[in-house]
DNA sequence: CTGCGCAACATTGTATACAGTCCCGCCAGG
DNA sequence: CCTGGCGGGACTGTATACAATGTTGCGCAG
């Protein structure tokens, strides 16, 4: 079988893996961040497969991957789970992942082009005229993020922020806040491109402003607050 | 098959993994750390199970899993090869590891106990009275380093360093050094022992100090001068 | 009614089989 | 001599088959 003849809802034209294995890993990374495989959830190699029309193999090695990148974990024997994080881990990730996006951003600010600039502003206008749906929300949020951490040129960086942060919005996912909450948390980004634009500033300020806005337990940053 | 049935070379019987999965993943890695798989050979999954005894299939999963870790490198259809870092990737993934090995030793200083200062003084001591192995020198670093990153209390702050320094150490377990270059390195642990131990001071020029002997360009943290 | 044991089922872990692709060398033509 | 096609072998990617463990539900004893 090859990744064209799979059947059912698994489409993605705009570019095909060519190998059934890729294709599995970014459909079930796609899955279990929208929030379709809720966290805990076991994740039944033998039904994806019928479910995608083709043998276990490569789901178990996509599954492999996936576990590697902390979405989901192995329970021997017993089956795949979508990873699900205590409060603590949450913290344990956003404290780390502190430290790497205000590095992140220091990168971003000294190689920043008007390119760059230009369409993280988009970004953060589309974020502040935000009507839809939550999901939406993430993505935008996930998307202003994603730009930094590419704009500070070291793949290491960026490969390590986004396997911090995929976990989270896997976990988020299902989190109900208000509208106003969202928009509020949404319209922080402004302060954060303002630092990378150039802006003085020490950007751990703007970062911890930005991800204590629920996400975090700002008690926990004393290290950081000392260092900057 | 059952991993007891597993013949040749493979047995440590310290901690069995009750998987041949798990038990592959392990050994593979111990053998491109330990420099028996150099950077940019291609890793034959054939050959493998012959050599292991066991089928392909656990191979395959192990390596997606080594691949997610950054030591391999899979060339759609034409095999899995032992990542070969360029130097500038090597700068990279230091400028990296400086903040993180700041941060956990920041965080390990604060959670200091007199047990973890043993063991650091431990070693740290062994490498001053060090005669024998590079391998068993890089072995040492390793350890000291491991012992601050889990001192420091993030599981995700230690895996992170983990799977970011063992790349390089498989690119530096064929580099040849002489033994006073070594010696010196080696040494330069006792300034990071004092620091984690509560001496006065900042952990970012004590770790610029250690890993700009001969690991990085230190004009590439030009951002980090900045904020420490 | 409740708790335990056991058997049938479901699912994972591994082996074997097969299909398609890549690689290397050989040979023909320029 | 060099270049390009092409055939055979080797290897990866995937499917199917089997073994072993975990799970579930039912019967039975207390």
């Amino acid at each position: 079988m090859t990744v064209k003849e799979m059947t059912g809802e698994a489409r993605e034209p705009i570019t095909v893996p060519s190998t059934l294995r890729n294709h599995v890993l970014r459909e079930l990374r796609a899955r279990i961040v929208a929030g379709r495989y809720k966290p805990g959830e076991r994740l039944n190699e033998s039904r994806l497969a019928r479910e995608l029309n083709i043998s276990r193999i490569p789901i178990r090695e996509a599954l492999s991957q996936l576990q590697e990148q902390g979405l989901v974990t192995n329970h021997e024997r017993r089956g795949m789970f979508v990873t699900k994080l205590s409060d603590e881990e949450v913290q344990q990730i956003n404290s780390l992942r502190m430290v790497l996006e205000a590095e992140a951003m220091r990168l971003a600010r000294a190689r920043m082009t008007p390119e760059v600039l230009a369409e993280l502003s988009k970004v953060v206008d589309q974020m502040e005229n935000w009507e839809g749906e939550l999901i939406d929300a993430a993505a935008l949020d996930r998307r202003f993020h994603a730009i930094i951490w590419e704009a500070a040129g070291n793949p290491y960086l960026e490969r390590t922020l986004q396997s911090l942060t995929t976990p989270l919005f896997a976990h988020k996912a299902l989190e109900h806040v208000s509208n106003e909450i969202r928009r509020w948390r949404l319209n922080h980004h402004r302060a954060l491109l303002n630092y990378v634009a150039g802006a003085p500033g020490d950007p751990m300020l703007a970062i911890l402003e930005h991800l204590r806005m629920g996400y975090t337990d700002p008690e926990r940053y004393s290290s950081l607050a000392v260092g900057a």
